[in-house]
DNA sequence: AATTAGCACTCTCACTCATCGAGTGCCAAA
DNA sequence: TTTGGCACTCGATGAGTGAGAGTGCTAATT
């Protein structure tokens, strides 16, 4: 079901109107702002067709009217056209991620920093997903008797570690032997193939330690593996979404921060959106309104996309905003935050 | 200038009413609640009193008295009497506090959000100061070439790593011998004491590498070292003050969850708090409203204590929240979270 | 000297009511 | 298919009002 030619202008007017003015759009004021040269009551007749068609809707009998869900999701699928930032704004991002030196965590920090304030929205970033990368090592560092750091390196140069108890009088030799056998075994295994078999079926036998203790050093070693595979999920700017007119009353707001503070429940549906589309490298995740399944985000919008790290290993860098937001903007925003940071990654990994 | 009992009595019952109704309050709801055998004009003429010595204020003529900065001071310091937690709420923290087990840093974050969930405030934690802690270990770590994991193991357990990127030919050989110089150097020194030269005296002359190389993974090292005093602040909750009555206007609201969004800014004045108060283990530090220099915190309270890690380490831990609280309850919850903590970071590290 | 009753005064809050204006839908004419 | 015209709707605004809670002050009482 296409629109027509004019009703396409016109639902383009009215988002574009809607936007910047947050104010229910008229047929008296869309004539006045757009040159458009039928009356007004023409306009009225497409305005009433396209809510009818469900891309408008009324706030009350007598008011204009505003987008409605698929109303965006029509401008954002076939009616905006994505431009390029300004030379100015360019710059100021490139700088701002440039200024964010340090490793690969304060990166991307430093990334979601530069987007929240860029688009005066609250930003999303989430670490990469390791799951299909494969462990290249693994080194257990003794620290003192019964603690030992446990060193995950990855393909795509991530290096994870973790701080485990060991039984006390396991010695540094004795780790250093586990460790090495460990390492022997499972290197080059993807990390969604490595269960506790496999991490423990390195050691069956060859060693001097009695199996109960082995275990336990066995089963700390697989956390720290595992562990390196959480996903984390990091959301920036929350209070800049309280001088947004859309939630300036109390209610609304409160909402919106209690359902953003519980970032589990973000990176869930993250998750979920990804399964969802199936997305190739580049493109957008873009869930609109009630698009969104989760309680307490109506009035928002999430736009989402990947930044690579190389081998195949990606993570998310996005927004989340009012739906009424200028759409292609912050698209271009985020297009531009991600590819100064996939380039940065780059550099950092040599 | 010591307060009359009566007016004690007085100040005493107003600020309790007013935390538990955040109404102005009257000389006659003050009979009607208290029992006060003396007529409501005795009782203006006290508050009259009280005001002109400057523990109430009156937001308008005609209303009741609320308690000033320098009222809810005088109840804090002398009037308050703090009393244990019901059962029943020890219970809950305790329960919560033992659920978020792992390194130490989830173990922080866990005491933080269990005391902000009690609260309902803004929970406040500061990582440990380990200005005075000295280095215990120093490994370097070969992930591959041109990058390595520096390990710093500092007494009271504390073990942090910083990814760095060397010059690529360096041999593990090397970084090893590297390593081990340095450790053997500097193993002992407060960590305030240790400067780039000290750290580079161990080197000079010892090594086949060219200086130039040499001092460049010298200065990654140096700086993973200081990297490990860096003080972390964590703020959690900041969506429950939304929920508040003295937030409830979304001016004051959107100013405070701008000024709570920069941990740099509150990190700083716990900083100069520390400094003024030079506190005995134990204490408490109270801030009341303008008593906080911070923009932004007029209507705030910060309340926090320290935990311990043994050897003298210490970090913070409290709560920002609304100055009408119940600060005697705050102060048990705190307290009792402090207790939890100090002794599960006793548990971990032995 | 301290306490109390009484009273005039102040100020906010909640409510009502009328008005205004932007916008709509629909009909009949072009 | 477009347009002008018109009656209608509904939220926002602002003025006016009365109730209620509280105060300060004064004069009488203990």
């Amino acid at each position: 079901m296409d629109l027509d030619p004019r009703k396409k202008e016109v639902l383009h007017a009215i988002v574009d109107d809607y936007v910047s003015t947050f104010e229910p759009v008229g047929s008296k004021s869309l004539i006045e702002r757009h040159g458009f040269d039928v009356s007004s009551a023409t306009l009225r007749n497409e305005m009433a067709d396209l809510e009818h068609m469900g891309f408008l809707e009324k706030p009350h009998t007598s008011a204009g009217r505003i987008p409605s869900d698929k109303g965006y999701r029509e401008y954002v699928d076939s009616l905006m056209k994505v431009e390029p930032l300004s030379r100015r704004e360019q710059a100021k991002i490139e700088e701002n991620i440039k200024s964010s030196v340090g490793e690969l965590k304060d990166l991307i920090k430093g990334a979601a920093d530069t987007l929240s304030q860029a688009t005066g929205f609250v930003s999303l970033t989430c670490s990469p997903r390791l799951k299909k990368s494969y462990l290249t090592q693994l080194k257990i560092l003794m620290i003192e008797p019964g603690k030992a750091l446990v060193v995950v390196v990855l393909s795509a140069g991530v290096v994870k570690d973790k701080l485990v108890r060991i039984p006390n009088f396991i010695t540094d030799k004795q780790i250093y032997d586990i460790s090495n056998a460990i390492e022997k075994n499972i290197t080059g295994k993807p990390l969604d193939e490595i269960t506790l078999i496999t991490v423990s079926s390195a050691l069956k036998g060859g060693s001097d330690i009695p199996d109960s203790l082995l275990n336990q050093v066995l089963y700390e070693a697989y956390a720290a593996i595992k562990q390196a595979d959480r996903m984390d999920v990091y959301l920036e700017g929350e209070h800049r979404m309280l001088s947004l007119p859309d939630f300036s009353s109390m209610g609304r707001a409160t909402q919106l921060l209690g359902s953003l503070a519980d970032d589990g429940m973000v990176a869930g549906y993250l998750n979920e959106m990804e399964a969802q589309d199936k997305p190739n490298q580049d493109s957008y995740m873009i869930r609109i309104g009630q698009e969104i399944t989760l309680e307490g985000f109506d009035d928002c919008s999430f736009i989402t996309t990947t930044y690579n790290m190389g081998d195949g290993v990606q993570g998310n860098i996005g927004v989340i905003g009012p739906k009424r937001m200028e759409y292609s903007k912050v698209i271009s925003q985020i297009d531009f935050v991600k590819k100064n940071l996939d380039e940065q990654i780059k550099i950092i990994n040599e």
